[in-house]
DNA sequence: GCCTTAAGCTAATCACGTTAGCTTTGGTGG
DNA sequence: CCACCAAAGCTAACGTGATTAGCTTAAGGC
């Protein structure tokens, strides 16, 4: 057999690269062939179709993010972890916007899709962070979706260019981890009035 | 001239709807022609391209959104204002994903989009329900953003099915809502020491 | 040094957005 | 009442990008 210039793995990772460049929604077969040097349909010897390169490029985004945040929150706790495994995600969505796109369009395709345990890596690294303030176990999970989606939200918005610029983002997402902390350590939503 | 059965407005308002229906990134000329029982070429005698078509929708969807946001926090103040503005946005996003989703992918085409001011109109909405609460005028800017950031990352994650089934979204939404609302409440992120 | 098999190529197909140019139609001015 | 004309629709055609079919080639195992 012919020696194996490119594999799943290695398309994939340029794919990734392609994407966080010019934009998860602009990749095309084309423009990734071209990269490679290779002519369009020669692709499809690697990935089936461009819907399994996208997946497989949101499997390495979350794989990815797994191990960022997997880093940054080792060693830490309580307040320095959150603000560590924050920064981190906002690093890594920043860095590699493309793959973040793709791997938040991704949906599991079966019960053995590996992007299941990728995600799971993911949700498992941002529940042992919690676990260093001193919830009430009911609310660890909303705790997580909330911390997800302020995250997400702020990572999103960020990329997409949704904030103004006369105010430092920086200084922003470092108010908002502030927020979210203290609020944590306060031990969360207990006593509210506001529940529908 | 013959009688305007579609209108820029009403093509607008049927793309609308269908993207709601079928979600953004599946808006088809051929699919909303079918819809309005034309075929594809006639749409261009209303919209200039498909771009045109899905800013219009953008425009739409902001608009609506500003308007649903206003009437939610009419009358009220503080933790009664966020509670209900923060549920209207959901409500809306849940009912009009579509629409929702083009929202978020608009950029403004230029000093007179029409998308500014419907923009603007949402974030005044939102500063407005901030003002009920104490804080810092420095500190408005981070507030809001971390505001927006929080209910759109929840929007996003709930409508693209990011959230396990296995505990009510309905309670964590209530538990983010409180927990936002507490940490406005105590003057937010005053004393922290997590800035970097 | 053959022979299989994978990697790449060219040619062709399909779907979809878009443009060009023709046809119809209905409101309006005479 | 009628001719007119601009808007609204249609068919035909084109361009691009994804995908498939089938051919060609080259490298590794025997």
């Amino acid at each position: 057999m012919p020696k194996a210039r490119l594999t799943p793995a290695s398309v994939t990772e340029a794919a990734a690269a392609l994407v966080d460049e010019v934009g998860f929604d602009n990749l095309s077969m084309g423009l990734l062939a071209e990269r490679l040097g290779i002519k369009t349909p020669s692709l499809y010897k690697h990935v089936a179709s461009q819907a399994d390169l996208a997946h497989r490029i949101a499997i390495l985004g979350m794989t990815q993010a797994g191990d960022v945040l997997r880093d940054a929150i080792q060693g830490r706790s309580g307040s320095a972890a959150l603000a560590a495994g924050a920064q981190a995600m906002r690093t890594f969505v920043r860095e590699h916007p493309g793959r973040y796109a793709a791997s938040n369009a991704a949906r599991p395709t079966g019960p053995d899709d590996p992007f299941i345990p990728a995600s799971e890596r993911v949700l498992a690294s941002w529940a042992a962070m919690l676990g260093g303030y001193d919830l009430d176990p009911g609310q660890v999970i909303h705790a997580m979706r909330t911390l997800r989606s302020v995250l997400h939200g702020f990572a999103t918005l960020e990329v997409a260019g949704g904030f103004q610029i006369d105010a430092s983002v920086d200084e922003s997402f470092d108010w908002l981890v502030s927020f979210i902390d203290q609020g944590l350590r306060a031990g969360a939503a207990g006593g509210s009035d506001l529940a529908s």
